[in-house]
DNA sequence: TTGTCGTAAGTAAGCGCTCACTTGCGAAAC
DNA sequence: GTTTCGCAAGTGAGCGCTTACTTACGACAA
């Protein structure tokens, strides 16, 4: 059992660096550091390997929440949008990779596009529980600014090792601006911008448990 | 000469479709209905190929640009949006294998990734002017929100066909409501909002001529 | 007008290699 | 003694690329 574990989390990598058709059942082995012909008593097949490695390694992600009830939106939603970041960032490439190859391998993208699909069905209700609560003044869309700010750090966490210039120095000044920028566009009243991140999260630290900051 | 522009082309597309290792040479001479052997005789190797394809059919884009002079932000604004969006778009399936092959074709993502590198910039000088022309008070983070709002555009262009339940109905559409969130966390003064776009679009067509709609 | 070139393209066969996958056999561990 | 694994060898297919030969066409001198 544990040799199936090992070949199902080389594949996952070998698929990520090297898509489907490079991903020979040699390598997968030898990143497994096993015999290629366990693959086959193992699995039978390449792509059986392939999709269920994908189906387990891939980006699953704790599932993050929203609270219920908004105390502080920027504090919130700042915490949420790094651990969101952080967790589509470790899976860049293997999203990159089922992203390009969805034509050819459908199920495999499927399995990719989770988290991202849950993260924007969350956002949007937490904007619609600020609408609710009084926090915005006004109508708003909620699906588009959510999609918005999804969309924007589904960018910054894909594309910043590609093209870093365009992005704000680091990742956590990053998700800061984006939230700031996204609770600005909402009309939610903010604090007094000067004064930092440190001061907020500790006077709210009782009032809502930080999600863990799990960069890898 | 005419073989070799349609060789290019193919190679292009059966590159977006199947990727290096899948853009066999007999793949790409069955689409360009041409012989096998003249691709080697044209470009002596299949790498060559596939990398002048790419240099010279990848994302080229007529250079997209900002009026020097803002005038009306949300409507300049939503223009460039919108021819951007959907020059992303037309080649979002060879953006998306250039970015998942970065690591082993270096070069081809380079071609491909201009096209944003001059849209983040040239946005990022935009705003840059609203701020200097008074159009924003306070200090914002150019950068940052340049890189929202392309990033945001750059994600629905790639995103919209895999997830398509995450981004408003339709991208005319949503590409209102992104420019509109935008210059509303920048602080810009925008019209009334129930009004649309043709309203605001006649009033200013003579002061500045309104970018092309080449959706393709 | 005819004959001779050069050039660009097609046809067919094949080389050496890698691919996914199979078979048969022996060693060790439970 | 059954299960699990490694090892060695091999199968048929597809890969990039080459070779040898043929076909079509336009230019140009005799």
């Amino acid at each position: 059992m544990e040799r199936r574990e090992e070949l199902l989390r080389a594949a996952a990598r070998v698929y990520a660096r090297h898509g489907y058709r490079g991903s020979t059942t040699r390598r997968i082995a030898d990143e497994a550091g096993v015999n290629e012909i366990t693959i086959f008593r193992q699995f039978g097949t390449k792509d059986t390997l392939i999709h269920e490695a994908i189906a387990s390694c891939g980006p699953s992600g704790p599932t993050m929440e929203l609270p219920k009830v908004p105390v502080d939106p920027q504090h919130e939603l700042q915490q949420w949008a790094t651990t969101l970041r952080s967790h589509i960032y470790a899976s860049r490439s293997l999203t990159r990779r089922c992203m390009s190859e969805r034509e050819e391998h459908p199920q495999l993208s499927a399995s990719a596009n989770r988290g991202p699909l849950r993260a924007a069905a969350e956002l949007q209700g937490y904007i619609g529980r600020l609408q609710a609560r009084g926090f915005i003044e006004g109508n708003v869309d909620a699906k588009a600014a959510a999609a918005m700010l999804i969309g924007t750090i589904f960018s910054d966490a894909m594309g910043r090792d590609i093209m870093p210039d365009i992005y704000p120095s680091t990742p956590t000044d990053a998700v800061q601006q984006y939230t700031t920028l996204i609770l600005k566009a909402l009309g939610v009243p903010l604090r007094a911008s000067g004064a930092g991140v440190a001061a907020q999260a500790s006077s709210l630290a009782i009032a809502q448990p930080a999600a863990p900051n799990s960069f890898t």
